[in-house]
RNA sequence: GCGAUUGUGGCGAAGUGGUUAACGCACCGGGUUGUGGUCCCGGCAUUCGUGGGUUCGAUCCCCAUCAGUCGCCCCA
């Protein structure tokens, strides 16, 4: 029987892993620029947390979420999304308490799982790097987090972006709107779409949406979410219109963009890629304001304004403009050992070097010596240790710096009881002379 | 859940209903018996995702299944 790894999750390998590493350091920079906290909740909960805060009728529930039952027959499922996670955290730590500083700024990043089709940028086991803003309903918030929402992607020097914004209202603006949305599109239900036309009961915003060339025309002329807006939120998403304005960030409103999950009201944006590359899924952050969830899973009431970004879309960004990331794992020493008394004596060698401060890898396999100074090469080693007899029997060993080609002898005691000088004399005797 | 497409060594990639499955890269060994990006030589798939079927004979044709990729639904 041969294992293969389910469908819809990966395997990151080194190669992949210190690109994520280099992208979480900085995501993690980022945050604390922003004043953000780390938040780390589980990855399952009780399915009816999601079910709750995601909402009945979204897909998320009904056919993608990852559930099963335990030994203690609870129903459990993994975590389709972040928020909702985090804001039972909120309220069963009861975070909203006085003593904690307001609003509350948390971030968080993990695994997230979605029973659904693999396709370009999309998996069932995926990354989220999210943030959550409890307690405050100044407009402020909602255009700090957006513009951090940009800055995880301007920080890698990503520039084809466009930030959309929309207005959902209050829940009674949604209301109102969708029976007056319906009312617009039923006189046209045989001409829509077969996606659309099961859409339009049990999801009418999603209409507005459609990819489909003649939903689009139909839904050109539909009434505008804008139009009935309450005195509220109409002031609120022209606060956050007029801020993005004084910092200078460009932003498109769509009145058609929706959302996935239940639980948004007034400000919802999304940020999408402009990369020709992109299928799609070009959508690489998503969030908005959630006023009423945290009473909805048990808290007082407590406005809130969250996002997420999907990391792998955001790799898959940076590989489609050739990032040039960093070496996270520089090779500082490889040690060429020739014979079984070197091999031996690499072990005490290779421990000096660690113990300060360098990375080092040394022979295993018994290669010849050329053989050895290849893979130096290739590992982009600074400095060859060459270990064999001779040298044991001198108690030295050769040091060759690989980018001058300077080889010197050095003193394995002096190395171990004087690294610093040793190493730093020997750091001088390898540089290139001048001429 | 639906549709399209692909599946040959570690990787990339030819190939044909018939007997030895190209080639390139990587890796290993040697030429150079202790010193690095060159060159040369040699090695590296009883096997073509898996299971059936058609056939004298299948990597090639058919069916099923699994997996990858892309799209729809949905969504980050």
């Amino acid at each position: 029987m041969n294992y293969q790894k389910l469908k819809g999750t990966v395997d990151l390998l080194p190669e992949e892993t210190r690109k994520w590493q280099f992208i979480e350091d900085k995501a993690r920079d980022l945050m604390r620029a922003y004043q953000f906290n780390e938040i780390r909740t589980p990855m399952f909960e009780q399915l009816e947390l999601f079910a709750r805060g995601v909402g009945e009728t979204s897909d998320i529930v009904t056919k993608e979420m990852y559930d099963f039952r335990d030994k203690g027959d609870r129903h459990i499922a993994l975590r389709p999304e972040g928020t909702a996670g985090v804001v039972r955290a909120y309220v069963e730590n009861k975070l909203y308490g006085p003593e904690f500083h307001k609003p509350t700024k948390l971030f968080y990043m993990g695994p997230m799982f979605r029973y659904e089709r693999p396709q370009s940028g999309r998996q069932r086991q995926f990354h989220q790097i999210g943030v959550e803003v409890f307690g405050s309903r100044n407009p402020s918030v909602d255009v700090e987090t957006m513009v951090l929402g940009m800055d995880l992607f301007k920080q890698f020097g990503i520039t084809d972006l466009k930030l959309v914004i929309n207005s959902l209202g209050s829940t009674e603006t949604r209301q109102t709107y969708r029976e007056e949305l319906i009312a617009y599109l039923e006189p046209h239900l045989n001409e829509l779409s077969k996606d659309s036309q099961v859409r339009l009961y049990k999801n009418p915003l999603r209409v507005l949406d459609s990819k489909d060339k003649k939903d689009k025309e139909i839904v050109k002329d539909a009434p505008s979410i804008l139009d009935y807006l309450d005195e509220a939120s109409k002031a609120h998403f022209e606060a956050v219109k007029g801020m993005l304005e004084e910092l200078d960030i460009p932003y498109i409103i769509d009145t058609n963009m929706v959302r996935g999950l239940d639980y948004y009201n007034d400000t919802i944006f999304e940020v999408i890629t402009t990369n020709p590359k992109f299928g799609a899924n070009a959508t690489v952050c998503a969030g908005g304001r959630y006023d009423g969830l945290v009473e909805e899973v048990g808290g007082p009431s407590t406005p809130a304004f969250g996002f997420g970004c999907g990391l792998e879309r955001l790799v898959l960004l940076l590989e489609h403009m050739d990032f040039d990331y960093p070496e996270l794992n520089p090779l500082d020493a490889y040690i060429v050992t020739m014979g079984d008394r070197a091999d031996r004596a690499a072990n005490k060698l290779a421990q000096v070097l660690r113990q300060n401060g360098l990375s080092v890898e040394r022979e295993f396999m018994n290669r010849k010596a050329g053989k050895q100074f290849k893979t130096a090469d290739k590992l982009n080693a600074d400095y060859v240790f060459t270990l064999g007899d001779q040298e044991i029997d001198n108690g030295i060993v050769q040091v060759k710096r690989l980018s001058t080609g300077i080889q010197t002898e050095v003193s394995l005691t002096e190395l171990a009881l004087r690294f610093d000088e040793t190493y730093s004399s020997l750091i001088r005797s390898t540089e290139k002379g001048e001429e």
